[in-house]
DNA sequence: TTGTTTTTGATTGAATTTGATTGTTTTTGA
DNA sequence: TCAAAAACAATCAAATTCAATCAAAAACAA
């Protein structure tokens, strides 16, 4: 690989997420730690990031304050933690749905020396899935340019001649009354979908999400095993009886 | 191959990806390191391209600078040529067919400002037709790693639930007897549907794929027009009797 | 055709990039 | 606080890529 295509899968990475490990960068370009470390030192000279230990961020944050950044920061950490822990619950010979959605693209890396079959309605995840040379289903459909997701009636057709072992999703609101919620309506629709036919269900979901309510419901609680990391006392009580949480070890 | 062939090659592969290596234009131009050495630093000179270690760059990586690159290769270009002759077949208020492919992929920054919709089995088009804000649906189906096209009975399927005014496609081969022919077979059945949900057919071939046969026969010779540049005297004597061809004016 | 010019591909040693290893520093968690 | 673990910078040898050179091949002109 390049040194222009690794500085731009960085670049790339960044953008999506704040920060990046080095060890990812390891696995996604398949090159070692010294070429990624003296990548990221490059990069920094040209003030592209900022290198931090164990990774590098974004650089000129939005000029917010500090902690929302940390906490933006600190959120996608989690976001990766979560990721990784969904990744090892597929197993080889597993046919997995991937939803489009950030959170459910950072199992990608971690899929990769598993022997399975992924479908997705996620554009942003092919390069990703080829990259990983992991057998990859589309579905069809009308993309959605914001999210780079597939809707629509051609998505759910295409989706209905499928079944999967298991189903990965991020979702927008978890709330005890409303299920799990999220802004758009196509979106929801393929995402009801895709739980119908899948053997099993996990939401990844980061604590912000919960006693939120979106728009439009894909499920109710029950329906799915919610993969989160930390949960206060409270709401962890109240969550519990209505729902099948697993939380990742920190 | 002739240099100027080999120039465009180089800048068109750059458009599609970014980065070009060496040693996949040495495969692809069938032609040596040095002659690939002498030809990425004479259109660095010529500020088509950046040198890297190991390839070549795009100059700016931006996409909207992407096109100012794409325009300079455009002129030396048959392909583009055609892409754009192709391009300006399509009214306002169509609904086209964009098969996967270099050729058919230089069309997209013609169809800017058009009032379309676009149906396409191209993953690395998708890119570009959001980009430039075009109304995109993508077939489903099997994702091919090396062309990254969408195949098998996910994408037929998929495929049969629409109509087009216009499909465009690229072709490997065109012969009196064998008619259009494409070395995948895959890739082939999904041509073959697309030509016949298609009101009108049109194949985009430079003179180099005249009187070649490949594997997987797409369709007649009658069955769809060819936009062309360049034939010479018997030949187009020849296929004029079977098919109909359009000749860009040079 | 013949002689000239241009282009090509192989070869060489130089330059660059890479990945592994070293010992040091920072972070982590008890 | 301390010790183990992780991440770090620095260094070096191996691998890759590079520019320069030259002879053969091809294209060209007379």
């Amino acid at each position: 690989m390049l040194t222009p295509e690794r500085h731009r899968k960085i670049i790339e990475r960044l953008g999506e997420k704040q920060v990046v490990t080095i060890q990812e960068l390891v696995e996604a370009t398949s090159s070692s730690e010294s070429t990624i470390r003296r990548d990221l030192s490059q990069l920094q000279k040209e003030k592209k990031l900022k290198r931090v230990h164990g990774g590098a961020s974004l650089l000129h944050q939005k000029s917010e304050e500090l902690s929302v950044v940390e906490k933006s920061a600190r959120n996608s950490s989690e976001k990766e933690k979560i990721a990784h822990f969904a990744a090892n619950i597929v197993n080889d010979g597993d046919c997995i749905y991937i939803d489009a959605g950030t959170t459910t693209h950072l199992m990608i890396p971690h899929l990769k020396d598993k022997e399975i079959t992924v479908v997705t309605n996620g554009i942003s995840h092919l390069d990703a899935l080829i990259d990983h040379q992991i057998t990859t289903y589309v579905v069809g459909g009308l993309v959605k340019p914001k999210t780079k997701a597939l809707v629509g009636s051609g998505a759910l057709n295409s989706l209905s001649s499928y079944r999967f072992d298991k189903c990965f999703m991020g979702i927008n609101g978890i709330h005890l009354d409303a299920g799990f919620t999220t802004p758009d309506p196509e979106e929801a629709a393929v995402k009801r979908l895709a739980i119908s036919l899948s053997q099993e269900v996990f939401i990844l979901a980061d604590y912000s999400k919960f006693n939120e309510a979106s728009f439009s419901k894909v499920a109710d609680l029950n329906e799915a095993v919610i993969i989160t990391n930390e949960l206060d006392e409270d709401a962890a009580y109240d969550f519990e009886d209505k729902t099948n949480i697993r939380v990742v070890t920190p």
